[in-house]
DNA sequence: CTATCATTCAAGTCATCGCTTGAATGATCT
DNA sequence: AGATCATTCAAGCGATGACTTGAATGATAG
């Protein structure tokens, strides 16, 4: 019979699922559709001791969703293809269309509020060229100067307050963070909107903008 | 901080990602691709007992999968709509593009040997159209009873000696299965050309040429 | 060559998963 | 209404997973 081959190539899918099933991991992923990363940048930006972060990569490497190399003393991880981020997309999408605590947790974060719909990467590069458009990049600073869309300003969400009398009132801001797992985007329009603003999100974050081609501005240093 | 909302969205997705991370699992989903079943249906079909599957369904059903109705006294599960798919096939490229254990397993189907490129479904239709191939549908009579390409011939992998006779030795065969999941197509094309017959596989199975909204035949009773 | 540093391994603990068995539910059919 | 059937629930068992702690590896720097 069949079953031989067969179940052995479900459990290497299986594997592979199981390498997502772990919030730690996407949480891992995420950064690393970023750029690559060292195993200790990963561990402090995930919450994660050192060894338990050096597992999970393990893990995902296994399941070939990343892959390493050496530098120096340290090791560098990084999402194997672009392939990796198409699946953690669809699986949120997924989760989006189907579970009904996605919906209310994604409620909960715009304040109950109007969630105006997210600015497409190609309408946002082409008001970029018009220069019509304030972007904001909510993510920590580190992250910002490791690459950021050009023009974009950076606070994160507790810096939001200070920059928020720099804003004209009239301006049309466009915000946008790690990704869709990520969540600053989203909170920083809610605070936006409440403070009056003309806020929207940008579909996808910094990793798909790069991954459509278009120009990322990376400090010196 | 956003730790809180943020967890809860990662453990949503990482919830879907659990429901795709056993085997059994995705042996089920490959059955509900090929049309609604009830559940001793798919117990039979995957091996499982009565209880244990339904476990794993109620479990997909959590993750928003699939969804069920009643039907007299008999539960129907079936997918709850095409991403399903998409994310099961998703997965599959992925660990077939990362995993050399995937590229092992499938190269051992094809008995070592030459592994012809998949005909694409729109290939097959437009030569269906001007009647220059062969379709071979390798299901059990059942499910080749329940739905299969207009024109296929039906034989599983243990009748195939049978059929041999019947085909002409410069025929083109296409043979397809369940998808992209199952394995009897790799191993009829295996078989044929062992023989020395022109055979291909199909890309993907019955449930993709469903979705691609080409005709299915369904045999009466 | 030795010391140092980042990473990985190994052992242990607690929780969860997958499967089995046997009983309970809930809708139909007579 | 009661009997019957498919399905689900509940409890129990062995195995696996996630996380912690402390030691081992392996490459660099002095």
């Amino acid at each position: 019979m069949s079953i031989c081959p067969k179940l052995a190539l479900l459990e290497e899918y299986a594997l592979v699922a199981r390498a997502l099933s772990a919030p730690a991991r996407l949480s891992l992923l995420e950064q690393l559709a970023q750029g690559e990363r060292g195993v200790e940048a990963l561990a402090v930006k995930t919450g994660l001791t050192i060894a338990n972060c050096s597992q999970h990569l393990q893990q995902l490497r296994r399941a070939g969703l990343v892959t390493s190399r050496r530098d120096g003393k340290a090791v560098i991880y990084r999402l194997t293809d672009a392939k990796t981020l198409e699946l953690m997309d669809l699986l949120r999408i997924v989760a989006e269309r189907n579970l009904a605590q996605v919906e209310r947790i994604l409620q909960g974060l715009s304040g109950g509020a109007d969630a105006p719909e997210p600015v497409s990467r190609a309408d946002l590069a082409a008001r970029l060229a018009e220069g019509s458009v304030t972007v904001l990049d909510v993510r920590p600073a580190d992250e910002y100067a490791a690459g950021h869309i050009p023009g974009a300003l950076n606070a994160t969400l507790a810096q939001l307050e200070q920059i928020l009398p720099t804003l004209a009132p009239d301006a049309e801001i466009v915000a946008y963070c790690r990704g869709p797992y990520c969540v600053y985007a989203h909170q920083a329009v809610a605070a936006l909107r409440r403070h009056g603003l003309n806020a929207r999100r940008l579909e996808g974050g910094l990793p798909e903008w790069r991954e459509d081609g278009r120009p990322v501005l990376i400090d010196a240093g």
